[in-house]
RNA sequence: GCCCCCAUCGUCUAGUGGCCCAGGACAUGGCCCUCUCAAGGCUAAAACGGGGGUUCGAGUCCCCCUGGGGGCACCA
């Protein structure tokens, strides 16, 4: 296998304009495996240079999202580093010192149409994106345009993009991309407010602090070439470059996109980070679900816990198609995570769960036999207190019909039943291997299945008709409880 | 409309010219196990979008078509 030997500096860059969701947690999750592989470092960078789409609150929730899926980094705005600041806005006087640059290189120029921004006919605009969006100030003298900036006039940079001739630009993934000059814009470098857009920042960003990878999903493939220009006008070495594809809908119509996530948490599918967790998931399961969605490391394993994951990740191994989320697989995960998990472990995460339904959890012993029991039959943490809630009631109320058997009368179910309670009562405990045969040859003796007494005994004291296995359950309630809920049910026989 | 990317089972994918009458996983069906439900084991069905090339030989290389996706903001 072909690894990536020299220590990488590599970035996971968001704009905090609102909830993170799935896709890029993986795009962190392969810059951090990339980063961990190699020895080298990861690095947070807040895009903040849209002011009008900044999200309060949304930067600590993207960092607790990567923490919760053990992703943490070298240098970002929280921990510091050599090449900081690490949130763009704090940055702007570089972004103009380079901007700047450029403009006086005849690279870029000062651009005073306002065109796009309050533009009401719409033909105008449509007719300036004809012209590929150059501004008929692309050809005033600079000297004339400083006066103008000088003088306050509000304005925008723009590239000047060459209108003949093509780039190639390569991404690791895909190749080399070649596309004509001629169907790309004088695009917008630095706003009238000061601030750069992406195009310019990410440039700047990722030269200055030294990046050597820089993976980003396929939606930047459109202005891929704009930056191989800006690359080309500094003079400036190009990192590698990954596009990893982005993510479908589960139906494969269209791209995963926030605006979804309702009607997907409505079937239970979150796609925003801290999400997941609340909604039963482990942050092991969704790691591995993730990592493989794009990337595959043979043709059989599938199970990779964050060791493995960083230990066989390979650029070489992505795909450049898009692929549509499988929710299924992602329970199949997490039933897998949940079934590897110590019982104390298991315990512990189940706890807010059940106190979430409303149980009461006081006793930890108990908690710890619950888990045990719930285990290979849990896909999910948020089942627990659906499938193992009545461990924690003071009674339940089964149906009637439930504690009859099939074709048995209420009548011959409540004797039964009696028998049942008596031999109950008279066992030493209620190990599966001493009470088994007795409750067998209970069935034989009064011409029934063994079925019938395990299904009156499940019924009667769970409330559900399915559970774990009698004789488990049975220890975990408790002599006690399980005699009194059995009368309980022998009661309601009777007032059938 | 223009530009770009992509194309193997329903879904995620293995496959880098002969090892492929295409392998794995999820989901689905059946069987086994079994006190229910799971888990586990076995098993079944299920794909190289179409057409041209290149080659002794193509899922694998090239071209066209079709289909899908992305982008076309003083957003990222």
């Amino acid at each position: 296998m072909t690894k990536t030997i020299k220590p990488v500096r590599v970035r996971f860059a968001p704009s905090p304009t609102g909830r993170t969701h799935l896709g890029s947690g993986r795009t962190a999750l392969y810059n951090y495996l990339l980063a961990r592989q190699t020895g080298g470092q990861f690095i947070l960078r807040i895009e903040d240079t849209d002011q009008k789409r900044f999200v309060k609150g949304a930067e600590e929730e993207l960092m607790e999202g990567l923490h919760w899926l053990g992703l943490d980094w070298d240098e970002g705005p929280d921990v510091g580093g050599e090449y900081g600041p690490y949130r763009q806005t704090e940055r702007r006087e570089l972004y103009q010192k380079y901007s700047r640059h450029l403009v006086e290189r005849g690279q870029a120029y000062y651009c005073f149409c306002a065109v796009s921004e309050d533009v009401e006919d719409k033909k105008e605009k449509t007719s300036f994106q004809k012209h590929r969006n150059i501004c008929p100030d692309r050809d005033v003298d600079l000297a004339e345009a400083d006066q103008k900036v000088a003088g306050g006039e509000p304005h925008v940079i723009r590239f000047r993009m060459p209108r003949d001739g093509n780039i190639t630009v390569t991404d690791a993934i895909r190749g080399d991309i070649t596309v004509e000059n001629i169907t790309l814009d004088d695009t917008i470098l630095v706003k009238s407010d000061g601030l750069p857009v992406y195009h310019l920042a990410v440039v700047v960003d990722d030269h200055l602090m030294g990046i050597t990878h820089a993976i980003r999903t396929s939606e930047w493939l459109p202005t891929f070439p704009l930056h191989g220009h800006l690359y080309a006008a500094f003079g400036w070495d190009q990192p590698t470059w990954i596009h990893p594809s982005i993510f479908l809908k589960p139906d494969g119509k269209g791209k995963m996109s926030k605006r979804d996530s309702e009607a997907l948490m409505e079937a239970g599918k979150p796609i925003f980070l801290s999400d997941f967790g609340r909604m039963g998931y482990l942050p092991e399961a969704v790691v591995n679900w993730a990592a493989l969605i794009g990337w595959s490391y043979d043709d059989k394993t599938e199970e990779f816990s964050m060791e493995d994951l960083i230990e066989k990740f390979s650029v070489e191994k992505l795909s450049p198609a898009p692929a549509a989320l499988n929710f299924s697989k992602l329970d199949h995960f997490n039933g897998l995570y949940i079934r590897t998990l110590d019982v104390a472990d298991l315990a512990a995460r189940l706890r807010p769960f059940f106190e979430a339904g409303g149980y009461l959890v006081n006793d930890d012993e108990k908690l710890l036999q619950v888990a045990e029991a719930l285990q290979i039959r849990l896909a999910n943490l948020a089942e627990a207190p659906e499938k193992g809630g009545f461990f924690f009631k003071d009674e339940v109320y089964p149906d009637p019909e439930s504690l009859i058997g099939k074709k048995m009368t209420a009548e011959q179910s409540m004797e039964m039943a009696q028998h049942i309670e008596t031999l109950i009562a008279s066992l030493p405990d209620f190990s599966e291997e001493s009470a088994s045969q007795p409750l067998r040859d209970l069935a034989t003796e009064m011409g029934l299945k063994a079925g019938h007494v395990f299904g009156f005994l499940r019924n009667a004291l769970t409330a559900q008709k399915v559970s774990p296995p009698v004789f488990e359950t049975m220890e975990i309630i408790g002599r006690e409880k399980v005699l009194e809920r059995i009368r309980k049910g022998i009661e309601i026989l009777e007032n059938v």
